[in-house]
Parts: C-alpha cells; sequence; structure tokens
DNA sequence: TTGTACGCGTTATCAG
DNA sequence: CTGATAACGCGTACAA
C-alpha cells in the first residue's frame, strides 16, 4: 500500500530493534550518544516518518483536531479557523476542517467517524449542534462548542450587551423607529431567546420604541437576505436597521443604493462582527465587535486542557465593543421620506 | 483509548468469528440469510462502526481526501472548496481541509503527513506548490493539482483569452490607458508567464496601447492592494483599471469613491472571478467569470480516476466568459481628469 | 542500555 | 458457506 520505509526499515538499517528505534525518537529512555546518532542517519536516509495511523491504532496522540464548520462561504468562518489553527499550532497540534452543511445527519456521520481516534479533540462551530450533542456524538474524544452560554463552554460572549450599546447608540441620535434583521443561526437548545433580539429589546423597550413587527429573522444569514428584507422594515418606517452580521447589512446597503436612499443621511445601518468587509463598504460600518481572537485562543486553550488531562474549565466572560464609523447619521426630523 | 466497540464484540456477541462479521459488512462474501440479519443487529445494538484507523493500517481506503489550501479568508476558496465537496460526496468520499499559508516548508510537512494513508488523494490548491512537487511529496497517494497547465492537470482554463476578451471590451469602450492590477498568486514553475498579464498584452499590444508601466502585480490578491494599487496607476492616466481578481477590485471602487472618482463615469473597472463580491459591489462590477464547477467536476473525477486504478488523464479545456454589469463606461472623451 | 513479545482493529489468505 | 491465522506499523510492559 505504501511504499515508504517503516521503523523496522531503519531498525534493520542501524542493527537494532524497533524499540531502540521508538525509544530515541519518542525521548523516553536513554539511548547511548553514538547510537542515538546513527539512528537519526538512518532515519534522515531513509526519509522514515512514522504512521499517524500506525500511532493511532497503537493508542497514541495524532495531534491533530477537528473543526466542524456549516459552511466555509462566509467570510467570517474563514478568520475564525485561521486563528483557531494559529493557537492550535502553539500547542503542537495541526487541524483539520470539514464542512457539514446544515445536515444533523451529517454533523453527527462525521463526529462519530472523527471520534474514533483519527483526532484528539473536536472543535464544533455547527450552529445547529448543541454542547451536549457534541459531547455525546464525539465522546470519549473531548469536544468544544464555539459559543455558548453553557457549563461545558468556556468563553461566554455578552451578544445581548453589545446590541443593546449599538441600539442605545441609534437612540441617541435620534431614531425611533430601529429595524432589525438577526443573523444568528443558533438556534438550537443551547439558547432559550435569540441573544441579538434580546439585546436590543433591552435598549429599546425602556426608551418606548420596541415594536416586535420591526424584527426580522434571516434564516440564513446571507448578503441576500438583508437584500431581500431592508424594503419591509423600511416599508414599516424604519429609519435606522441594525444587521444581525456584516454581509446583511452589506444587502442592506445594496438595497438602499438601488431603491436611491442614501446611506447614512436617509437610512442608518449598524453590523455586526466587524469582519473586513466592514471597511471595504462605503459607506465604512458601524459594526459590534466580535473579540474572535479571545474566543479563539480560550476556546484552544480549553480544548487542549481537555485532551491532556480534562483539566477544570476556566469559563470567561467577553464583552462586545461596538466601532463606529460612517453608516449611521442623527435622525433628520424634518425629512420627508421618499415613497418606496 | 477508545471505550467504542469492536468488530470482537460483534463476532463474540453472535458467536461468529471476526471474518465473518467483516465480510457481512463488505458483501464481499456470501453469508446465509439468518446469519447476516443477526450480525446486523448486533451491530446496530453495539453501535458498531469500523475504526478507520485500524482499516487505514490494514491496507484499505479511508474514502477521504484532503484538500490543501493557502488560506480559508478568500471567498474564492470557500466556494471552490464545497464544490469540490459536493463532487467527492458523489463517488462516496468525505473532505478534510488543510490549511498551510504562504510556507513551502509547511506544505510539504502537510503532504507527507497525510501520504501516510490517511487519506486516498490529495487535492493540492497551493499556489505555491507545483504539479511536480505535490506528485512527489504526495506518493503513492495521488494529488491533483489545482489549474495548471500541466501534464498532469485535467483541466486548463485559458485565463488568458479572458482578460483579452474584457481588456478587448475596454478598448472598444475607448479606453487606451488600460492599467492592471494581477492577483495571480500561482508564480511557480508551473506557469512561465502570468498568465492575466499576457492576456491583456495580446490585447493592447495590437492596438498600439500596451504600456507595461500600468502593470502592478499585488503579491496578495487582496482588498488592500487594490486601494493601495489604484492611485498610482490614476496617476500614471489610467481611464480604466482591470482588477485580477474581484476582491482587488473592490479596493480600486473603494479607492475611487474615497478619492471622489465616479466610477463608472471617471473610471472604469473589471473583476475577475465573477465572485459573489461581483453582485455586492455597486455598481455591480463587470467581471471575467470563471467556471468553478467545471473545473471543481473535472478536477474530482481525474482525482478518484486515479485512486480507483489510475486511469488515463482527460484533458478539459475550458474558456472564461465576460460578465458586463456596470463598472464599465465609455470613455468621455472631452473629461478634464481630476488631480489626485 | 537494549531486546522480546504482545496488543491495537481491520483485512487478506488459506483451510475446511 | 465459515473459521483460523498472519500481516499492517507502531507503542510499551516486561524481561535481560
Amino acid at each position: 500500500m505504501n511504499g515508504r520505509s517503516t521503523i523496522s526499515d531503519v531498525a534493520r538499517r542501524v542493527g537494532v530493534s524497533k524499540t531502540t528505534v521508538s525509544h530515541a525518537i519518542s525521548g523516553k529512555r536513554r539511548i547511548s550518544g553514538a547510537l542515538k546518532e546513527r539512528i537519526f542517519d538512518a532515519i534522515a536516509d531513509l526519509d522514515y516518518r512514522p504512521s499517524p495511523l500506525a500511532k493511532g491504532v497503537a493508542g497514541s496522540r495524532m495531534m491533530l483536531v477537528a473543526a466542524l464548520v456549516d459552511s466555509l462561504c462566509q467570510p467570517t468562518t474563514g478568520i475564525l479557523l485561521e486563528l483557531f489553527q494559529r493557537e492550535l499550532e502553539r500547542f503542537g497540534y495541526g487541524m483539520a476542517v470539514f464542512t457539514c452543511g446544515d445536515s444533523q445527519e451529517r454533523a453527527v456521520e462525521t463526529m462519530k467517524f472523527l471520534s474514533s481516534g483519527l483526532v484528539d479533540g473536536i472543535l464544533n462551530l455547527l450552529p445547529g449542534v448543541t454542547v451536549n450533542q457534541a459531547l455525546s456524538c464525539c465522546s470519549p474524544v473531548p469536544a468544544m462548542t464555539y459559543l455558548r452560554p453553557h457549563i461545558d463552554s468556556p468563553v461566554y460572549i455578552d451578544i445581548p450587551s453589545g446590541m443593546k450599546a449599538a441600539a442605545e447608540y441609534l437612540l441617541s441620535l435620534g431614531h425611533r423607529r430601529i429595524g432589525l434583521i438577526g443573523g444568528s443561526k443558533i438556534k438550537a437548545v443551547d439558547m432559550l431567546v435569540d441573544p441579538q433580539v434580546e439585546g436590543v429589546r433591552m435598549a429599546l423597550e425602556p426608551a418606548g420604541a420596541w415594536d416586535p413587527d420591526l424584527v426580522a429573522i434571516s434564516s440564513e444569514g446571507r448578503f441576500e437576505d438583508g437584500l431581500a428584507l431592508a424594503g419591509r422594515l423600511v416599508a414599516r418606517g424604519s429609519t435606522a436597521i441594525m444587521a444581525g452580521n456584516d454581509m446583511i447589512a452589506a444587502g442592506v446597503l445594496s438595497w438602499a443604493s438601488r431603491n436611491g436612499l442614501k446611506v447614512p443621511d436617509e437610512l442608518s445601518i449598524t453590523g455586526y462582527d466587524d469582519s473586513q468587509a466592514a471597511t471595504m463598504l462605503c459607506p465604512a460600518l458601524t459594526s459590534v465587535q466580535v473579540p474572535f481572537q479571545e474566543i479563539a485562543s480560550a476556546t484552544v486553550a480549553a480544548l487542549v486542557g481537555r485532551i491532556d488531562g480534562g483539566s477544570i474549565l476556566q469559563h470567561r466572560v467577553l464583552s462586545l465593543k461596538l466601532v463606529i464609523r460612517d453608516s449611521c447619521a442623527p435622525l433628520k426630523t424634518g425629512a420627508k421620506r421618499k415613497n418606496i
């Protein structure tokens, strides 16, 4: 099957046993200097590399973790994955990414496949799979689920507060009819309420500006959803629209441009994620910044901790910062609204 | 290491040998009806799943291929990967994605790691790794390299012709000073010349409009490169800028907006890839469409062919289509150019 | 300091 | 139709 050299080849070449070669590599046993050198010469000579497969079946670490995502097309996912990889690298682990779409069945398949020892740990970034589902499907391989308020999740980001801050900012600009296009795909049992909707409600209700009719939920959280739903909210009187992510915001922006509405003068828009798109768009997007780096480092640290011995989980609460750019303006009270 | 049940457990439970269980699963041997049923009952009962690791070390297929990419942050990469996955699925293969950045060393590491039998095939999408490098690092595991004009590559897309068509379109609009910001990261031995530059030259030289000073090469092919290089080209008199990919085009667009230049009236822009960004941008981008679906299906078919027995490679030549939207306009000859 | 022998879970070969 | 046995490549008690 495999034309490459094995540990036996090395042992034979040097004239020692496989055991000695194995221990020379792992360093778990003292080997006399001269012999050690001959062994490493032979290894280099034969370009010998231990088979991860055989190591795995023999019960040792693969030094590999799997990351499960629903899609690779959202720009945010790519950034997050690269951050995860960088963190894993610091611990000597590699990363393999698996795409599962929105299929529960496929997610379960993949997890069970991987947890046979193929990987040492699993990062579950699937919005549709709960912490407990991941834990049970992956057992006995440790799994960390991205961003859930759960006892088995290492980091909680305070989404409601972040959205609340953004909504209050719009209130301070004089807006009262504030629309929301939610973007969270995490509808699983882990989340009882949509945290973005909740945050906006917390800000608007006390101000008497809360209107459930101005809340739209985008199923996929994509550009097209913003494009499609913006009109409905504006027709209901929204002078500002909060988007559940920056792609949705881009869609709203595009809708405004196509319908001749000037942003921010005639329509204010906020995003969420503060991804690269936020600075690319024109006008640059005021957006709620998500601390991806901190999320990645905390999650990876927790996963590696579990792999290396089941240490106690540290819980971190991270807050969100509103980055103000050019997509929101004070409400022009006197302005006559265009007819859509 | 692994709390799950093995084939021995199933065999013991049913009272047959491991051999029989194995053959019942693979179907490579006729098993009497009643026995077969008891075996499958036990399998379901114990939730038995063959260990991929053990299968691999025993020399059988993993039904898994690896895709190697430099980065997951370019939107084009994500789309391409999902297309690859869909095609692989049709043949029953799963896909694992590995990120290598721009490091040659890391790419080689990863390939050698994977080719120990961990995967049955490798899709090399790394712009910095040549066909031959991939072939030699992955041997004996078959590898297909994305989009190279090479005898061991199944599909060749005629990039020069595509860019030539776009350049000719700009010529037909009256433009003479046509700038180019190249975006191809494939600088390896596989490509003797930059195919995008070559295509533009083929169009402009006969028209007497070719000026090497209007060619800029962006190292990373990112938004920022377009933003940074557009000014230089306009300062040299460009009235139209061709971007090597849609992200660069977005950067050029952003530069124009920040400097008060109207697109397309004062500056025409073309993109390349025709990614989702092309329709998102405002104005919508005229762009060279790359047939990702066809590339994916041809490449996967070739790879699976190699895995399943080294069939002869079919070569397909695909051409590119220019999708005309709103980012180019006829040159206004009389207009006084703004001072940048 | 080094070597022997066995186990990991599966598949292939050869025997009944 | 079914079973016993060897082999895959590596790690690691246990023995010397």
